[in-house]
Order: C-alpha cells, then structure tokens, then sequence
DNA sequence: TGGGTGACCATAG
DNA sequence: ACTATGGCCACCC
C-alpha cells in the first residue's frame, strides 16, 4: 500500500490539510471565504490550489466541513462540481440565507469572511 | 525520479 | 480589458 492511500484510509493528513479543515470549520454560516485567504492565513500564500485539493477530500473527514462557504476570489462557485450534485453547493449556501446568482455570490464583499482579520 | 494535473491567485505585459 | 506565467502543495502515474 503507498504512503498516500494509507493516509486517505487512516484519515491521517498533513498539517496543511488539517489547517485547511480547521480553518473551515471555523467560517461562520452565511459567511463565505475563499481559497487563497484559507491558503494566507495557514502559511502558504500561493498555495491556494491545493486548498481546493484538501476540500475535495474533505468528505472524508468524520468532522463535518462546511466546503461550500469556500468559494473563488471573485465569489464564484468554482467547486459545485465537486459535491455529490452539482446544485447541493448553492442549496446549502441558500439555506444559509445567501442569495446565489448565476453561480455567483451576491454581496460577495460583506459577505466576506476573512480569516486573517476575524481570528487573532 | 520526474512530469503532469488541479475547487487558485498575483503579477506582468 | 485581456492573456501568459510562475508559484505553491498533494497526488498520480
């Protein structure tokens, strides 16, 4: 067995996954915040693509993470394909009373949950 | 061992 | 206002 599918078994990730999901966990409903500021606030500023990485294994984690109040840095909704359907994304925003427009969040910018300026 | 891919993003031209 | 590029990190051949 490698390395990597004993870790996917074992639910054993690296710090950056386990930053990721902690971060996650902590952006408030009817909040949204995006992969590059999840990738600032962990240590890795350009390594925003693996935090979509990390979200895409996220479902395996026992401890849920709400995946879906991460979006673009535009607020698009770039990983709806990546739930179990594709609309699920935007239905768990909407009932957390977020208005999505064309796969789009509205008032993105109040909306905004910034990591680095909301925990200290 | 090395190259390709990706739920991204800042920068340069 | 575009497009191109480089960087990051994990994963898969």
């Amino acid at each position: 067995m490698t390395k990597s599918l004993k870790k996917f078994r074992t639910n054993e990730h690296t710090d950056f996954f386990s930053k990721v999901y902690d971060v996650t966990r902590l952006i408030p409903a009817g909040r949204v915040t995006s992969y590059g500021a999840i990738a600032s606030f962990i240590g890795s500023p350009q390594a925003a693509r693996t935090v979509g990485w990390a979200l895409n294994a996220s479902h395996t984690q026992k401890e849920f993470v709400p995946a879906h109040r991460v979006v673009n840095r535009n607020g698009m909704l770039t990983g709806k394909h990546h739930f179990r359907h594709p609309s699920l994304m935007k239905e768990l925003l909407e009932s957390e009373g977020i208005v999505v427009v064309n796969d789009h969040v509205h008032d993105f910018k109040k909306l905004f949950w910034d990591p680095a300026r909301e925990l200290k």
